[in-house]
DNA sequence: ATTATCTATAGATCTATAGATAATGC
DNA sequence: ATTATCTATAGATCTATAGATAATGC
């Protein structure tokens, strides 16, 4: 059966929402189209009325990722001017955010596999990742442009990192140790 | 054809060797059990002889990639002690670090995927990570204990966030620009 | 006789496509 | 008439196993 051009337009969102969700739950290679097609509720031969390929999809899913989650960071940034880093950092290193990855930091999520994607899906990341250092550059306490800039990248960095390794620690208290020393460091820099 | 025992045991090491060097290359899902054996010079029926399933292989891949990885960081810190933290620091976030990711950290190019893993991967990662922040921790300068170990788990995450992000970047620029801001904010907060 | 490896294949899964179906929009 | 979705399937790939083969080691 046939849907009215709006409703084509809203499957597509649908299908980019939950492809960007489950991805970063169970990785690029961990779901299947079919997967996202029927968490999208629809048969998975639709699929490829909206995408060329599961590339072309991963790499728009990477945006809409960045584009649900920068939004997040931004909103504590504005809330509170003056302690908008401390706030992006203890919300960013929470025990929230490390147990629910499908809804937080896709470099995070899905660094390593980043890494290893084809043109589309790398280049989609380098955008996402130079709109992340912009807004966390101007929290940044250095004087100079160029030194809150690699400010920025080096905290951004830790605190990937930290959720990164927060994630593979088996042991919860390890896991605990692990976030609160990327806020330790994180706080320490500053003054 | 049967071979002895001794070449049994050769030929098991040389299939973990191979299988730690692809993971980290191509991602756990990125390689078959085909691809390892063929990489050691067998066929790819001999696999359940030597490793009960892909999962087991995985996880003492996991261990045999940090056993070959740790060595390399050890000999660094020991050659010269008064340096070892600037020589592991500048050693890690080296473009041929960045470029040779199959030879390379085991977090940082896995990390993400280990997060995902079943209970025996995710115990043999924490048992390495563990390990390598033993290996930094009597290098930092902090006075106390619990001060140098949580100094060693936030610049191991910043080893790590460091290199993912670098390795992500499609822009050579941005990338080393990646990797001299974390070599900086290391530098930095020694001193 | 034992056993490490090889050949061949079962069974599952995954991407992508072809053709049918049915609702939209001119 | 057009087109978004569905049904069905081709083709490729991957894990794991069964049985055959051939060299080891008692």
């Amino acid at each position: 059966m046939r849907v009215s051009r709006e409703k084509f337009a809203e499957n597509r969102e649908r299908i980019l929402e939950c492809a960007a969700r489950l991805f970063r739950e169970k990785g690029y290679d961990g779901v299947g189209v079919a997967d996202i097609m029927q968490a999208a509720g629809l048969t998975h031969g639709g699929f490829y009325g909206h995408f060329a390929s599961k590339d072309d999809l991963i790499a728009q899913a990477s945006r809409r990722a960045s584009a649900d989650f920068l939004p997040a960071m931004q909103v504590l940034a504005r809330r509170s001017p003056d302690t908008a880093l401390d706030t992006i950092i203890s919300n960013y290193l929470a025990a929230k955010h490390r147990d629910h990855p499908e809804v937080g930091c896709p470099f995070a999520a899905l660094g390593s596999d980043m890494a290893r994607q084809g043109d589309a899906g790398r280049a989609a990341a380098t955008t996402s990742m130079r709109a992340q250092l912009d807004l966390l550059e101007p929290l940044m306490p250095d004087e100079s442009v160029d030194d809150r800039r690699s400010a920025a990248m080096a905290t951004f960095a830790t605190l990937v990192g930290t959720l990164v390794l927060a994630r593979i620690s088996d042991d919860p208290a390890l896991s605990d140790e692990l976030l609160e020393a990327g806020r330790a460091a994180l706080a320490a820099k500053k003054a």
